[in-house]
DNA sequence: ACATCAACTTACAATTAGTAAGTTTTAAGG
DNA sequence: CCTTAAAACTTACTAATTGTAAGTTGATGT
């Protein structure tokens, strides 16, 4: 599967994890998997995050075309973010995270 | 599948891929998938890496129990690093994260 | 005995994240 | 309408994390 000296599929596989890997970016796709929302509402939702890095994230995840800002009325302070097709097939990801965390009981893994 | 205020599942889900995104950790699981490596050989595989962080992060990942550290002939400065069972168990998160780069296409994701 | 290499450490600079306060539209209440 | 408040940001500044480069320690090889 690895070669020594890695090359095409490992650097998109460093590129991708290291992006999604970026904080709050997990948790961000995760609440948007139940719908659009506004971004009051993702705030609410995430405890923790800032203003500040939630609007970032959600601009970077815009340019990388993994949600969509929609704005509601054409009102700049009425904004709506969804998931596009590639955000959504994140889902698959994100499932196969949760089965590895039941699976090594990740709990208690973080609490030591 | 996520409530309004998200609860066990939730920050189980944001403590791991918040641990798993933590810049390296990817590609050094994704490393010693191909099996048991020496130091400097995880260091020539993924280019760009420093010793500090290398260390940091191998210790790191000895802590969550996600890798051994053997001593060959019970030399300190021969050390071997190995998956354990729960290490192992992340590469169907890796396989996961591939095919979902595959379709969308990441390349041209981070290519702006 | 000397140089070299593996596996770290340490000190410090640069980048990124967190905190708190301020802005600007829009909507709502009196 | 006039004031207040909320949504969606900005900005300025502090704290934490990462990157860089050099140094340390204990084998190994010649």
């Amino acid at each position: 599967m690895t070669q020594p000296n890695c090359s095409h599929i490992c650097s998109s596989y460093h590129q991708a994890i290291e992006f999604i890997g970026k904080r709050w970016v997990g948790m961000i796709i995760y609440t948007l998997l139940a719908g659009p929302k506004r971004y009051y509402e993702i705030h609410a939702a995430i405890p923790g995050i800032s203003d500040r890095l939630l609007t970032e994230r959600l601009n970077e995840l815009v340019d990388a075309g993994l949600i969509n800002k929609k704005f509601i009325d054409s009102s700049i302070k009425k904004v709506e973010y969804e998931l596009t097709p590639n955000g959504l097939a994140f889902q698959e990801v994100i499932q196969s995270i949760q089965k590895w965390i039941d699976l090594c009981d990740f709990e208690q893994i973080t609490k030591k």
